[in-house]
DNA sequence: AACGCGTGGAC
DNA sequence: TGTCCAAGCGT
């Protein structure tokens, strides 16, 4: 499978972006943090946070000593404020189960908060070079069109496709090859509008040599936003970012006119353990 | 297995 | 303009 991997390598080697959790300057816990940052978040939105998350908590040591709420403040406006949460958890058990050093291992690292198989095989390879089949949603779709001729791949990774991303693991340099898969989706195969005109691979890519036909698979899952207690958590959580302390009821009040929405999204923020309330009053958590 | 979970840029 | 979608995870 060489015919796919070499072009693909060189492809990478001539447009790879350069990017602050690349290279021989990032530490393990930069990768790892950027990897919990880039979870269903672009790179240019990352990047801002990224930056001064690592300058403020440059170990997982200095995250796990701060308050948890601290982390889901700095974390903004990535969305998706468990993240920081969960960051903020996989430090502390950094600092308790492996003396504060981000772990090498596939299995120590999808046992920490938030790190699913995806987070785990990317920061084993990206951090320490490990050879693991690293599948996101653009290593999938890049399969999906190259080799099994489709436009998208199927709403969850089967059988099938775990076996091949993981026949086409090189034995030399499979970090690399991981990397250089992921960049040609963020880049040229991408969902939308796929620059096949410029994709080092288009001469041996089965859905374009099929003539790029339209997807007429199952129906792919939206995401509704208007009016979902998502986007009224969303709410809620702007409000208690952006005061320091704690608020008052009423402040989260104003922020969502309809009362029972508004009570079930701040119940499960605190269920979360993203909103904490004492006397009446409404926090970050310590 | 399917669903809930934020946010904002691109088209 | 509204729809799509972005280096997923936990349940």
């Amino acid at each position: 499978m060489d015919a796919l991997r070499r072009p693909l390598v060189e492809w990478y080697a001539e447009h790879a972006r350069e990017l602050p959790w690349r290279g021989a300057g990032a530490t393990p816990w930069a990768v790892m943090v950027s990897e919990f940052m880039l979870q269903q978040t672009p790179v240019a939105r990352v990047l801002p946070v990224f930056a001064s998350w690592l300058e403020t908590w440059p170990t997982p040591g200095d995250l796990a000593d701060a308050p948890s709420g601290e982390a889901v403040r700095a974390w903004g406006r990535l969305g998706y404020p468990r993240r920081a949460l969960r960051l903020h958890a996989a430090a502390t058990a950094i600092v308790k189960r492996h003396g504060g050093e981000v772990p090498a291992a596939y299995d120590d690292l999808i046992a920490l908060p938030g790190v699913g198989d995806y987070t785990a095989s990317a920061i084993a390879s990206f951090a320490f070079g490990d050879s693991h089949a690293v599948l996101d949603t653009n290593v999938r779709r890049v399969l999906a069109r190259a080799v099994s001729g489709v436009e998208f791949p199927a709403s969850s990774v089967t059988r099938a496709e775990r076996g091949l991303a993981e026949s086409l693991v090189p034995d030399v340099d499979p970090a690399t090859w991981a990397i250089a898969v992921m960049e040609l989706g963020a880049l040229v195969c991408t969902a939308a509008n796929p620059k096949c005109a410029v994709c080092p691979v288009s001469g041996q890519c089965a859905w374009n040599q099929a003539g790029r036909p339209a997807y007429d698979g199952p129906p792919r899952r939206g995401q509704a936003w208007a009016g979902t207690d998502r986007q009224v958590r969303g709410r809620l959580m702007a409000v208690l970012r952006d005061s320091p302390g704690s608020v008052a009821k009423a402040r989260l009040d104003a922020a969502w006119p309809e009362d029972t929405q508004r009570e079930r999204a701040l119940k499960s923020l605190q269920a979360d353990g993203l909103v904490v309330e004492r006397q009446g009053r409404y926090a970050l958590p310590d």
